[in-house]
This record gives structure tokens, C-alpha cells and sequence, in this order.
RNA sequence: GGGUGAUUAGCUCAGCUGGAAGAGCAACUCGUUUACACCGAGUAGGUCGGGGGUUCGAGCCCCUCAUCACCCA
């Protein structure tokens, strides 16, 4: 006997070890070696998580969208694969230990030196790194863990090497020195999307620059950051600002240093900006980095990687940290007189998302990918719908970065990730290879003698091997059977955010060394945020730990709420409420399946559902069988809050409310051919109802699978890989019509009852008006169950409604229910008064439509017709309850 | 500054190619009965952000304004 509430503590790590143990995550469940080969292929490719992380309420939602799709197509018989894994995280990892260490006060890593830190990581990770798959297992997720990768493992290491050395060859990768966001804390150089612009109050500085050979004449100039002057090489006006007109061509003397340096005219002045005389650092700023190059501007560096400044600044300055360089170079204009005024000036400032501290755009050599080329192909499959974005929309925002990509920069100066495989001869001649060996070969030809060579000490950005993830997790550059029976993947399912990080690289890497873009489709879903819409971060407190929310609820109720609300725009307002409506969904579930049990419903097998008699029967199975269809279409087209509604209305509003309700009178009744009908078919849809529901909510589902098997049969498989059943089953419109009638006779006495004040335990007589053969039938068939339900005396075939009766009107019978001395009569008047101007509304608005000419001539006939339906059925309605007025008002008087 | 999206019941959100607005929660009323109080029955609640247009007909299409959010500069 199933208990009175469902538990999932337990439980839930106790189907989940089976399902590992039983082997049905593996690539391949549930088929048979034969059918592994010629069954069509469902893969996912999980987007990796960082090896520090844990997890949040995103990778919660991500993890449930891929575990519902692969669950579904794993039971329909598809050969899936989910291939889970994480990334190193370059910086993140780093850091993490460096912390660690220092909280420990051990040596820090550049006392450790490189070797020894990179096995200090190691160590970390083989201890605490990868968290998250243990708290992914706890959601459920059904990966397949015995393929689980990590980036810095050897086959995806030796990948990634290949791939920057065919890359080199191919030209797509080169070394330059650029500007680049510098990290002074973190000492790297970081990606465009790691650098996150905050809107601070700052100042505009604005100075005086003498003008060469004009004594007495300056040239005002604004800037947010007065230390950069000391690498001024120029000043740009706009070309048709008349005041400054006469100056281009002119130089002006850098206070303090002492250069000349030039006017120069350019588009990038505004004129409505500060002056509309602009310093130019292009060393400095990637907008003056620019005009730089336009107008040959010298580029003086005079930042180190502490963002000090260096020896290119006069030697008072040198060594100056750059905010304290700020406050000095201030107080110096100010004594010489050239600060002309400061105003405040709102503006971003770009910050390192890991390390807080405010980015230096720096001038250093990096390695950079020449995104550009590889962004052609990965945008034009999408054009042509090789691969598709769901939502579409989200195909803008792709085309938008890619058409507008930035060489890639993706030399890190880290020690944790793959290190370049790259060699400098003594001159830095560059030889790249697999490893030292091809190096030395290739710089022993070079310079026809063994030279020492030394290697690139920087290692690559996280991304270009994340890059390569769906193709070389399947082994690549291997040709595999896995990347013959997986790729291209079906679908990659991430957040809008990601768009950039994961879905832009590995479309670009696929493409290029596949020659086949990676996913078929790429689903987007929403971000998680809290219940008033504010981002989940630590700082602010409002962190919704997923595990905490599996503890309190159970991890199907998680699941059921996440994904009933995948479908919502670009943010998810979670709040333990909605989780805890869905527990108790799943405790209705479990109770739907414990009346079941206590009734003796056990599947019969053979049973056929073509064969069933009940109406009730037919109706109950052509929902199901609706349900189903609108589970399947909901979950091709990824609309998961469908496909769980339809769940949820199905169980709780169709099963629950209606079906059990109805077949009480039935199975507490004497007909035995009836009751048994009863049994097989409430057994038959719980157990087709469970598989509906496993992939969204796998653990209730199993447990309740498991317990409520017939005693003679044995279960051969777990649910998991147990097959999605088929939907024969046929709708049937009679049996729906008819029990629907049933449903709103019920509930319309129901409604008049509670309106009417009338006392829950008693009993009514109830009779029909205006009936025919039909109606009469239906209540010949239902009789004990309508009574039962709407707490009838008895129903009885009248011509004429007593009086004093009160009225309902369905279909144009006329129920009436004799109340009178019961009921309070001015209260029914009240009633009917409301009733009435309801309909004589309707009446009046549809009589408008419909002597409408141009609406009678021009809509289809579809819609006059059902309109004509309308005001029939209005008026018929409006006139009954007329007469009831008038009755009632007549008893009144008297 | 550029882009994207949102605005529907007190709250959170559905609403397919235009045919008289739905769900859950909250509120209120009432609970006979053993699947379930993590429940049941019922009630109330909306000028679909404002304005204009197209149409026989607009929550949905077009224009415009407003507010909010996010992304990129």
C-alpha cells in the first residue's frame, strides 16, 4: 500500500544509482547491438561547466530541457547520447587555488614556480574540482558519466594542439601585438566577454595644451583619465569643427612631458562632446588606437602589467600606480594652471568580471584566430537552416556578434591550460608543432644546426578548446563510430547569454573541421532570476541553491517547475512557491495512483483499449490519447511548458477531478462487468500516463512504476528505458460530448447550489424541462452517477417547471430544481436579474453584429453561421430566464 | 548611441496563421465523502500600457508615444 504522502528522500539517489548501475545512460540504452547501429540518433552535447563551479539555478533549467530530451527520445527508441564533461577554466581554477594556497599560507604559485603549481591544481581538482556532477545526478540528469570529458584531458589535449597547429598552417592563426584587455590583477590578457562595463560617476577633466609657436593660445582638451597624457601622441578635432578649423596641422606641447605632438582632424572628435578637442593614447584606448592608425600617430606604451607606470614617462612619474598617477597629474595641471574645469561625467568603466579591477586596454603580443574567415561558414549554416535557433529570433543576435567578430585573441597568460605549441629560435624565429620534437626538426632545417629553441610560455584561452567539444569528446581526430553515430549533434540547449561564449566558437570550429556544422538545432532558453526579477548573485543574497530546493521538495517538483516555465521570455521568476504548487502536483499524482492501488486497478495484460465499453471509458482514453499527441507535438517544437501542462491538466483536472470522481459510483457499486472494465482501464492510463511524465519527472514516476505492476507480471525493464507508448488509441468526439454534458450537468447544479446557500449534505429533487429522447437517454445511462454527484434526490421528466423552481438552462433543457421555502426568493431574483443582463447583452451585441451589412457580406460564413447559433441560443436562454423572473416575482407578491 | 524584448486578473505568466480573453497562486464562501487538507466544491476579479491606423472584426498586423528590462558600444 502506497503511503499517504510521497517522500523523495532516498528514493530519489536509490533509482538514480540503479539507472547508472542497469547501464541506461550509456550512449546507446535500451537497444540492442543490432538496433544501436540502424536506430536513428539523438545526441546532445552538454555545454561543459567550469571545474570550480556548482550548481545554480541556470545549469539547473539546462540540465532539465536536456534530460527531458533525452529521456523522451531514449524511450522512443532512439540510439542517444548525452556527453557530459567540464571545462578547466583557465582563470577561474587559478585563481581558486592561488586563493587557496594563500589562505593556507603556503608558497604562492610564482614561489611554487609553473611546474609544481600545475600539479597543485591537479591536486585540487582530483579533490574538489567537479562538484556539479554530483549535484547534476541529484536533479536526475541522465548522462552518460562514463564519457564524461575534461578539457585537460590527454585526448582532448592532443586535440586541441592539432588544432592550433592546423590552424597555424592554415593561416587562421598569427601572432600580433595589439591592444588587448589587460588584467593587472590576474596579470592576462581576457576576452571582450569577460570584461563587464559598469556605470560609474566620474569626472571630465579638462585641460590646457599649449599650441606651439601661438604664445598664449591653448587647446582645450576633456578626458575621463588624465594619467593616459603622458602617452598622448596627438589631439583630434572633427573636420568641420570651424573653432578648430585653423589649428589641424599645428602641434601642441604634452605639459609635463614635453613632446610635440600634432592636431590631427578626424570623425571621431565629436564636436558636442566636452571641447570637441579629444586627446589621442593609442596605446591606451582602442578608439585612439585607431585614430592612430589613421593618422600615423606614434603609439608610446607607458603602462607595465601592474598598470605602473613605466620608464616611457618622465622619472618623477615612473612607477606611479595608475589611480595615484590620476590624483598627481590633476594636481599638477591645476599648479601650472591648465586645469581649465572638472564636471562631473557619468560613464562606463570596463571591469574584469573574475578579478574586479578595472581592464587596461594594453599593447602586448598575443596569438589571435582570425575569427573573421572562420565566421562565414558557421554563419551561412545557419542561413541556410543547417542549423536552426529556437526561438529564431535568437539567429539576429548570432549574426549580429559574428558579422561584427573581432580577431580572437587566445593567448592567456596563465599556467593552467593547454600551453601553445609554439617555439622561438634564438632570433624568435616561430616554429610550431605537435610537441618539442617537430619543433626542433622544423628549426634544425631552418638554420641548418641545433639550436635551442625556447617555448611560448602562454597558454590558450579556455573557449578554443571548449570550441572543439562536440566533436573531439567523440574522439576527433579520430575518425570514431561515436562521431559517425553522433554528430552532427541534435541539439544544443544553453542560455541566451551563451550565444557568444559557447554556441559562436563551436560553430565556427565545427564547420571548419568537420565540414559539417555541430547542431542541428540550438535551443535558447531563459535566465533564472528571483522572485522579484533581480539577478541571482552572492553579493546580493538572493540565491536560490537548487540542491536546497531538491531537499525541500524533491528534485521532480524542481524539475516539473523549471520546465513548465522554459517557454517564458528571457527571464524565469522563481519562487519557492511555484515549487512547492508543484510538489503538491506530484503528491496528487502519488495519490491518483494510491486510489488506484486500493481499488484492485493492476495492469491486465492484453488488454486492448479498443475493445472498452464504458463511455466513460472511451472519453477517459481519447484524452489520453489527445494528451499525448500534445505532449509529443509540444516537446518536437521545444515548447516544454505546453508539453507540462498538458501533463498537469490531463492528470490533476481530467483524472483526478473528473475520472476517479466519476468512476466512485462504479467501483463502490455492484455491476462487476463494469467494475473490471473500471480497473484495466484506470491501470492502463496510469501506467501510459507515467511514461508521459518520466521524462519530465523520472523519479516519482519510476518509484510509482515499480510499485504498481501486476503481482503475476514482472517487470522486465526499468521505466527509464521501458518504450514510450504508442499512441493508437482513437479520439472519440461521441464518448467526449456525452461525458462532457455529464461534467457541466454536474456543475452547473453544483454552482447554483453553493449560490443558493444550500447546505452541502442536502439532498435535491431535480427536474427536466423540456428534454428529448437524448437528453433522456443520457440521463437513463448516468442516473446514479449524476445524482450522486450534483447530491440529487431524484430526477424526474417534466413538461412544465414548477413553481418556485429554480432554473438552469443547459443546451436548452431546462433543469429546475423546486426550492421554493428553501431558498430565499429575492436572492434567486437577484440571480436572474444578473443572468439576464448577461444574456440580453450577448443578445443585443450579436443581433448588432449580424445586421451588420458589410460583416454579413464579407465574413466567412464559418463565423456568421456560429453567430446566428449564438443568438439563438442567447435568446432561447433569455427568455427562460424571463419566465423564471416572472414566476419567481409572482411568488413573491403572493 | 545601437540593438533586442516586455507591458494581459492583486501576483507569476499562457494566448497557434486576426473571429467576443485563459491557467496557477493569492482573495472570498462552503466543505456531505476516506485517493489526496500537499485536498474538494464554488464565487469574484481584465477598456489586454496610452493614442492613432488597417479590417466586417484587433490582445494579436502597422504607426506613434510612454514605462521597464536585457545585450552591445
Amino acid at each position: 500500500m502506497l503511503e499517504k504522502t510521497y517522500k523523495p528522500e532516498g528514493l530519489e539517489t536509490r533509482h538514480y544509482d540503479n539507472w547508472e548501475k542497469a547501464g541506461a545512460f550509456k550512449a546507446g540504452a535500451g537497444l540492442s547491438e543490432s538496433d544501436k547501429k540502424n536506430a536513428e540518433s539523438f545526441s546532445i552535447v552538454l555545454p561543459p561547466p567550469n571545474v570550480t563551479g556548482s550548481l545554480h539555478m541556470g545549469h539547473a533549467l539546462n540540465n532539465v530541457v536536456q534530460d527531458i530530451l533525452i529521456r523522451y527520445n531514449r524511450m522512443r527508441g532512439k540510439n542517444t547520447l548525452w556527453q557530459p564533461g567540464m571545462d578547466h577554466a583557465g582563470i577561474a581554477t587559478q585563481m581558486v587555488v592561488e586563493r587557496q594556497l594563500a589562505e593556507k599560507k603556503l608558497p604562492g604559485r610564482v614561489a611554487l614556480g609553473r611546474e609544481k603549481f600545475v600539479e597543485k591544481i591537479w591536486e585540487w581538482k582530483e579533490e574538489s574540482g567537479g562538484i556539479i556532477q554530483n549535484q547534476q545526478r541529484r536533479l536526475g540528469s541522465s548522462c552518460d558519466w562514463s564519457r564524461s570529458r575534461f578539457t585537460m584531458d590527454e585526448g582532448l589535449s592532443e586535440a586541441v594542439l592539432k588544432t592550433f597547429v592546423e590552424l597555424h598552417k592554415q593561416g587562421y592563426i598569427y601572432r600580433a601585438k595589439r591592444l588587448v584587455n589587460w588584467d593587472p590583477k590576474l596579470q592576462t590578457a581576457i576576452s571582450d566577454i569577460e570584461v563587464e562595463q559598469i556605470e560609474k560617476d566620474g569626472k571630465l577633466w579638462h585641460f590646457k595644451y599649449p599650441i606651439k609657436g601661438m604664445e598664449g593660445q591653448y587647446i582645450t582638451v576633456a578626458t575621463t583619465r588624465p594619467e593616459t597624457m603622458f602617452g598622448d601622441t596627438g589631439i583630434a578635432v572633427h573636420p568641420d569643427d570651424e573653432r578648430y578649423k585653423d589649428l589641424v596641422g599645428k602641434t601642441v606641447i604634452l605639459p609635463l612631458v614635453g613632446r610635440e605632438i600634432p592636431i590631427v582632424a578626424d570623425d571621431y572628435a565629436d564636436p558636442e562632446q566636452g571641447s570637441g578637442a579629444v586627446k589621442i593614447t593609442p596605446a591606451h584606448d582602442f578608439n585612439d588606437f585607431e585614430v592612430g592608425k589613421r593618422a600615423g600617430l606614434e603609439v608610446i606604451n607607458i603602462l607595465d602589467a601592474n598598470a605602473h607606470l613605466n620608464e616611457n614617462v618622465p622619472e618623477e612619474f615612473v612607477g606611479l600606480e595608475r589611480f595615484k598617477a590620476r590624483k598627481i597629474v590633476v594636481e599638477k595641471f591645476e599648479q601650472l594652471g591648465l586645469l581649465v574645469k572638472i564636471d562631473d561625467n557619468p560613464h562606463t568603466v570596463p571591469y574584469g568580471d573574475r578579478s574586479g579591477v578595472v581592464i587596461e586596454p594594453w599593447l602586448s603580443d598575443q596569438w589571435y584566430v582570425d575569427a573573421k574567415k572562420l565566421a562565414i561558414p558557421a554563419m551561412e549554416a545557419v542561413r541556410n537552416g543547417s542549423t536552426k535557433f529556437v526561438p529564431q529570433n535568437w539567429e539576429k543576435t548570432y549574426f549580429e556578434w559574428m558579422e561584427n567578430i573581432e580577431p580572437w585573441c587566445i593567448s592567456r597568460q596563465l599556467w593552467w591550460g593547454h600551453q601553445i605549441p609554439v617555439w622561438y629560435g634564438p632570433d624568435n624565429e616561430i616554429f610550431v608543432g605537435l610537441d618539442e620534437a617537430e619543433a626542433q626538426k622544423l628549426a634544425d632545417k631552418h638554420y641548418g644546426k641545433i639550436v635551442e629553441l625556447r617555448r611560448d610560455s602562454d597558454v590558450l584561452d579556455t573557449w578554443f578548446s571548449s570550441a572543439l567539444w562536440p566533436f573531439a569528446t567523440m574522439g576527433w581526430p579520430e575518425k570514431t563510430t561515436e562521431l559517425e553515430q553522433y554528430y552532427k549533434t541534435s541539439v544544443l540547449v544553453t542560455a541566451f547569454d551563451i550565444i557568444f561564449f559557447w554556441v559562436a566558437r563551436m560553430m565556427m570550429f565545427g564547420t571548419h573541421f568537420m565540414q559539417e556544422e555541430p547542431f542541428e538545432t540550438v535551443y535558447i532558453h531563459a535566465i533564472v532570476r528571483d522572485e522579484f526579477g533581480a539577478k541571482m548573485s552572492k553579493s546580493k543574497g538572493n540565491v536560490m541553491d537548487p540542491l536546497d530546493l531538491i531537499d525541500q521538495y524533491g528534485a521532480d517538483a524542481v524539475r516539473f517547475t523549471l520546465s513548465s516555465m522554459a517557454g517564458q521570455g528571457r527571464d524565469i521568476k522563481l519562487s519557492n512557491k511555484v515549487v512547492e504548487n508543484n510538489r503538491n502536483f506530484v503528491t496528487k499524482l502519488w495519490n491518483a495512483c494510491r486510489f488506484a492501488e486500493m481499488h484492485d486497478c493492476k495492469p491486465v495484460e492484453g488488454f486492448d483499449p479498443k475493445n472498452v465499453k464504458l463511455t466513460l471509458s472511451k472519453w477517459l482514453l481519447s484524452e489520453l490519447s489527445e494528451t499525448t499527441n500534445a505532449i509529443e507535438d509540444s516537446i518536437a517544437q521545444f515548447k516544454f511548458n505546453d508539453a507540462s501542462s498538458a501533463i498537469y491538466k490531463f492528470t490533476w483536472n481530467i483524472f483526478c477531478d473528473w475520472y476517479i470522481e466519476l468512476t466512485k459510483p462504479i467501483l463502490f457499486g455492484e455491476n462487476e462487468a463494469d467494475k473490471t472494465e473500471i480497473r484495466m482501464v484506470t491501470a492502463y492510463v496510469i501506467d501510459h500516463l507515467l511514461h508521459l511524465m518520466h521524462p519530465f519527472m523520472p523519479f516519482v514516476t519510476e518509484e510509482l512504476w515499480n510499485r504498481f505492476d501486476a503481482e503475476d507480471v514482472i517487470r522486465e525493464s526499468m521505466l527509464i528505458t521501458s518504450p514510450w507508448p504508442s499512441n493508437s488509441v482513437i479520439k472519440n468526439d461521441n464518448a467526449k460530448q456525452e461525458i462532457n454534458w455529464v461534467i457541466n450537468f454536474i456543475t452547473e447544479i453544483r454552482s447554483v447550489r453553493a449560490e443558493m446557500n444550500i447546505p452541502a449534505g442536502a439532498q435535491t429533487p431535480v427536474i427536466v424541462v423540456n428534454s428529448n429522447t437524448e437528453v433522456q437517454a443520457k440521463i437513463t445511462t448516468h442516473n446514479n452517477l449524476l445524482k450522486k454527484m450534483a447530491r440529487l434526490e431524484n430526477i424526474t421528466i417534466a413538461d412544465k417547471v414548477p413553481d418556485g423552481a429554480i432554473q438552469i438552462l443547459i443546451d436548452g433543457v431546462i433543469i429546475a430544481l423546486p426550492l421554493a421555502g428553501v431558498i430565499d426568493i429575492q436572492s434567486e431574483l437577484d440571480r436572474l436579474t444578473k443572468e439576464m443582463g448577461k444574456a440580453e447583452k450577448d443578445v443585443l451585441g450579436t443581433e448588432k453584429r449580424l445586421s451588420n451589412e458589410s460583416f454579413v457580406s464579407k465574413a466567412p460564413e464559418k463565423i456568421i453561421n456560429e453567430q446566428k447559433e449564438r443568438l439563438q441560443a442567447a435568446k432561447k436562454q433569455l427568455v427562460s430566464l424571463q419566465d423564471a423572473f416572472t414566476r419567481f416575482e409572482k411568488l413573491k407578491d403572493k
